[in-house]
DNA sequence: TCGCTTTAATGTAACGATACATTAATCTAT
DNA sequence: ATAGATTAATGTATCGTTACATTAAAGCGA
């Protein structure tokens, strides 16, 4: 068995709430000697005590911890850089103050309903591009904190929420391609993505950017992308530049491209999204757009920490926190203009 | 408030224990009739009951909980698929027995120190691949079940330990260049590498199959391998093959190497460790070691979920579980026979 | 020396769930 | 009809910690 405050104190023949007052720091009230402290501390080293926490949680009703849900168990699969510069921030803002993270299958339920037991975390951050409604009703009936991240403002109405402007990074991938005088230019995107929020946002805002500069801007499924390719006729492309969901289907595409002989970006301008640093190693190397992944995730962990103090001091109502992250477009080497013989056809 | 057992039991005219006993399918004295036990379910869901646990693991020492020890708080941006990868393992075993993941600044201490509150985890999963001895005394003075990942055995002498077998791998990259005729071989690695005991492995195992093959086999430093690439002259380089600590590693390798005109495989051959899936997306593909990270960490998992309940049986002696995993080489096209007009030079 | 504050502590009761022991009521065999 | 077994429950103590209330002793001015 392990030891108990009750052992350090009858060690050092003081009572267990001497002894807890000074390890704990705390207990306002209760006065200890400098003597005695001194006694207590040594007792508590020789005898290698260490809190238990499932006893101060009950008692505290703080955990330290907070959960973090993802939609599905094995997510991290399809996009490592995301998971990974969202995990690093999370810890960044996480760790100095003392908390843990914990990733829980009460957290991960297909449908976007989780039930959390009461006792196990003082938070949840809900990080879930792939959002779907009922995950919404399923967040905020929780009875806890919880801050969204990377979830339309529009569909997380009433809870804290931290996104990448989706619309916006679109525009400017539009932007981009049309100012190299691109004028045919498909979005390419796997059937899922279409239901997700985020994946409506892009589409939306990938739409709507071609609209508004005249050019043709169409959805492609990822099936007919790939059959676009594999019919590829270089006066009759259906487009002259792909932008992908993602930099890992951007990838794809790339590969794709060079096995069929399509040069990139001569016979065609290939764009992804995330700006992970895969895109420096793709031959040629990829332009992407920049999500500020790792400093949203840390503004969120701190938001979430401040709500979990406030109503720690019952300060009930804090102002609503909800940041929309501008993305940068980090233009490489796999976009250019369109080749001369083709332009304008 | 959230509710309560009593709340529920109250609810329902019937006892507390009546009403843990029917929501927990535990307390095997306790029996109810099946008219009560409906009705406590019902009610349980009509005030939304959630177990507190908070208060059951002070009562039955359970937390349903392991926690997960790296080396360092940043670790992740390193290696994105090798922490993907681990991850995903954990989580496959775990999840399926309703265990939650948790890391820990508890776990993530500088000198590989730790201490660990209790009543806060059943068990701990030990990853550092960049083990150090102290490590070691620290994981075993820990009066909590521990499972060592990916660190050498010898090192970890009386833990359950899972690892790659790095000298292995090493002979098979070393026959597989020597293979194609190579004689002068280098090792690139990061300084830091050489003082971790899965770093030690690596050089060890390459030093001493080169040195059974006849062949010259030389441990560079990264900023010597970079001097060595600025300064290639065809017919007179030290190397005609590198291979690298990790897939990013030897991804900059052929970086540094295209930026130089180095042809790749033909000039220099060129392999990684990880097998990522990088690997498929580097220019040319990149021949690399295969270590079955997720396979290895589900089963250290499954080891580690074992000694637990062997724990809570009584069974103290359960048989001490150590693997040591075999890694492939996938052959892609970063390797090949050095040019004949150097070959044997 | 008496009342008053200040200092240094201790006592007790929770927090919520569950293990173990006990009781009351019903059933079975002779 | 009654002892003994079975069924359906309830009572109570406890896990380890901390909040709140209380006490005992010392200090101090008049």
């Amino acid at each position: 068995m392990s030891t108990t405050l009750r052992d350090v104190a009858n060690a050092a023949g003081v009572s267990v709430m001497s002894a807890c007052a000074v390890l704990t720091g705390g207990g306002r009230n209760v006065k200890v000697s400098e003597e005695k402290a001194k006694l207590i501390r040594e007792k508590a080293q020789e005898l290698r005590y260490e809190p238990n926490l499932a006893g101060r949680s009950l008692r505290t009703r703080k955990t330290d911890t907070i959960g973090v849900v993802f939609q599905h168990l094995t997510t991290f699969g399809e996009e490592p850089y995301y998971y990974q510069q969202l995990l690093d921030g999370i810890m960044a803002a996480l760790f100095p103050r003392g908390y843990t993270l914990a990733l829980s299958p009460q957290l991960i339920k297909g449908e976007g309903t989780i039930q959390v037991s009461n006792g196990r975390f003082d938070g949840v951050l809900w990080c879930c591009p792939d959002l779907v409604e009922t995950s919404i009703e399923s967040a905020k009936s929780l009875r806890l904190p919880v801050v969204m991240i990377h979830a339309p403002k529009e569909v997380t109405a009433g809870l804290p929420t931290f996104a990448a402007d989706n619309e916006r990074a679109m525009e400017r991938i539009v932007n981009h391609l049309v100012g190299l005088g691109h004028e045919r230019i498909g979005f390419v995107v796997k059937p899922h993505v279409a239901r997700t929020s985020e994946g409506k946002a892009r589409i939306n805002g990938f739409l709507k950017a071609a609209e508004s500069l005249h050019v043709k801007g169409e959805v492609l499924l990822w099936e007919y992308a790939v059959e676009e390719l594999s019919n590829y006729v270089p006066d009759a492309a259906p487009h002259t530049a792909l932008a992908a969901y993602n930099d890992v289907h951007a990838g794809h595409i790339l590969s794709r491209a060079k096995d069929l002989a399509i040069r990139v970006p001569e016979d065609l301008s290939v764009v992804g999204f995330d700006s992970s640093n895969f895109c420096e190693r793709t031959q040629p190397r990829l332009t992407s757009v920049h999500q500020p992944i790792e400093r949203m995730a840390r503004e969120a962990t701190e938001c979430l920490l401040r709500l979990i103090d406030a109503g720690r001091e019952n300060l009930s109502e804090t102002r609503l926190d909800t940041k929309l992250y501008d993305c940068q477009l980090d233009i490489r080497e796999s976009t250019a203009a369109p080749s001369p013989h083709r332009r304008g056809t």
